[in-house]
DNA sequence: TAGCATGCTACAAAAAGAGTAGCAACGAGG
DNA sequence: CCTCGTTGCTACTCTTTTTGTAGCATGCTA
């Protein structure tokens, strides 16, 4: 469970996400996630590197081998959500409580 | 990123994770999850139900065919998680900022 | 030295979540 | 019919998390 709640927390799973295709700065992927905030940015870069997942190398913030794996683990969800969203015609994906 | 933004609130996987082991109650979700308040965890449920990974079936809630497909996903974390934990030993994975 | 990008922190406001109470609806037992 | 217990869920308050905007310190280039 306690994946769960790392993952579990905005962005976490969107920066990785973005990370998965090569090193970015700190701009660059706030720059992806449109609207992050440096704030909340800083805390999942910071959560993500004591856990293991992510270092910072010469080119900025990279997935490390362990967040490789999870990448890979990750990945089959990019291609499910498509197929979900095709199908999915009359409900609000977005939809806020 | 839309899935990513249902999934990346807080409980929504736990949750899939509980259901995907048979049908459950309001309550017994919330015994399992045991921190999750039920305004939250109704929320999650709507949400999840609203997409079509959750649906209120005779004996409570369950998950639908897409659901389950999520969690055919899903369900490797579960044993990457018990390694990356394993192999985790000086952080604090509850580590809240 | 001036200019520019980068990584990051500060701070206030807004949103999400936690925690506790409690209500309406249902069935079982008396 | 009247309790008793369970279930799904809402109300309400308080805390935590996230957002949004500013801006600073560092390092590079010219």
């Amino acid at each position: 469970m306690a994946l769960f709640d790392l993952l579990g927390r905005r962005w976490a799973l969107g920066v990785i996400w973005q990370l998965s295709e090569g090193a970015l700065t700190f701009r660059q992927v706030q720059a992806r996630c449109e609207s992050v905030s440096p704030t909340v940015l800083n805390s999942r870069l910071k959560e993500l590197t004591s856990s293991g997942l992510v270092a910072r190398g010469a080119s900025g913030y990279e997935l490390t081998d362990k967040g490789r794996e999870l990448f890979g683990l990750l990945k089959p969800f990019g291609a499910w959500s498509q197929r979900w969203a095709d199908e999915l015609p009359d409900t609000q994906p977005k939809g806020r409580l």
